[in-house]
DNA sequence: GCGGCAATTTAACATGGGTGAATGTCCGCG
DNA sequence: CGCGGACATTCACCCATGTTAAATTGCCGC
């Protein structure tokens, strides 16, 4: 619920209303495996999940595949793919899912009407790019156990926070096969490792559900740190964000948008 | 050179000025490994490169490292640690390493001088996150060849755009273990692997250089397709980044920077 | 309650890449 | 000229993970 924080601590009560009643106009829907977004096209919208979870992935000529982040419900998806020509990765619905799409056109009005809006979503995408960075160390150098670990640790925590003490259980959309996808590891292994972890730390995944009885020993097979969530610093973020939107408006610098 | 066509596009001349005499006037040397942000440290600055090359990188507690990214001269290095509290990776020198390092304040005064800055360093800021995703998939699908041929492709490319025909060299300022730390192998094997691609692919990487002499034939073995780099997008992708500053400046709707 | 598909589990076997340690080569510096 | 350090190379061994394929479980619609 990154966004939420952001959206209820930076926009004024105007911005969020249009910001809302914004989302709202734009609901949608996708089944399990319907593409959000395909690379190598033209990206025309960002999308807000609302509900299930969304993966972003690349895939290799061969058809080799790899999960290369996932977005949680309030959490933002993709708005990096208004600057690009072509999307350089793809776009997916895990399960079925329900996201507001803002597209290009909806997407100025919102920006111009709301000031407060593009830094908070410079600091939501940030966030992403830092999670992809843990997720590079995580499949380079973690082995097969560590890296499952991590993975629930994380997801756990995007949705719960950590917990103060023992653990709990959050909704785990994933199958073993995605599991694998994203951690650069066969679907036969991580079912071997998943079962380890159900004797190591009574951790069950199954059912759609995460079930943690003792978070912290889980954390510690992981060596998991959540400093790269940021967790908590949502609102100072995106108002230091804002240094990138500090530009003097005399105008005479400023040039048209179509500019060649 | 990303950052330079940027520039040139897009800043005005007077623009221009203000952002290269702002580099000349805050030139900094690292020696060899030194760092420039820490991991856990809060963040003071960001870089432009000017000569040698800079790695962000990750260490586990246990030692374990992990190069996430390089950063080649005339690009632009960790400017999102000016949103966030403590910096999630660090960033060093790979050698002898010269940049212009703008801190808070100069880069205050810049994006309030500038206002055609901040959308072309957000570009620059995307395309490193294109990078970083690349990374990912290549360390969790390819094999060690693969993997190690992609690392070349991306730095040649990166420096010298695809060669039309034939091949060329370029600067390579890694050691076998540094590739090691990078693809997240051992540098022993990085080792087997560089000798493979001197026989099959008559690709010498010796002496910080580079030398390729049929691209065409490494990029195959690589699998290596360049769209993650968004080649020539620079201009027009800043240009699309505008979208995100286009907020209507009436002023009533604007929350004082220090809003707690 | 039955059929059928998706997901999980199990098993036997193959191998890519890791480990640890020794050796070789180059180069700068005193 | 010779020493020392950084980097590259080689070797023997073996384990973590991949591969293939079959069996089992669970779930949903009818």
């Amino acid at each position: 619920m990154e966004l939420g924080e952001i959206v209820n601590g930076l926009l004024t009560p105007r911005e969020r209303a249009l910001w809302e009643a914004s989302l709202a106009r734009h609901m949608r829907e996708y089944p399990k495996g319907a593409d959000l977004a395909r690379e190598g096209e033209k990206p025309g919208a960002f999308w807000i999940i609302i509900s299930g979870w969304a993966q972003k992935y690349k895939q290799m000529p061969d058809g080799r595949r790899q999960i290369l982040g996932l977005v949680l419900p309030g959490e933002l998806c993709d708005l990096d793919l208004f600057t690009v020509a072509r999307a350089d990765h793809s776009t997916a619905a895990v399960r079925r899912l329900s996201v507001a799409e803002i597209g290009r056109a909806e997407a100025q009005r919102l920006f111009e009407k709301c000031p407060n809006l593009s830094p908070a979503l410079c600091w939501a995408a940030m966030l992403g790019a830092s999670v992809q960075r843990e997720w590079t160390i995580n499949i380079g150098q973690r082995n097969a156990l560590e890296r499952v670990a991590q993975l629930l640790c994380e997801i756990y925590v995007r949705q719960c926070g950590v917990p103060v003490a023992g653990g709990g259980t959050c909704d785990f959309l994933l199958t073993q096969g995605q599991m694998a996808e994203a951690m650069g590891l066969t679907q036969v292994h991580v079912n071997r490792i998943v079962q380890q972890l159900r004797l190591r730390c009574a951790v069950e995944v199954r059912n759609m559900r995460l079930e943690i009885p003792d978070f912290a020993q889980l954390a510690a097979l992981a060596s998991f740190n959540a400093t790269y969530l940021h967790l908590g610093e949502a609102r100072a973020g995106a108002d230091r964000a804002r240094m990138l939107f500090a530009a003097e408006r005399d105008g005479s610098d400023r040039r048209s948008d179509g500019a060649a």
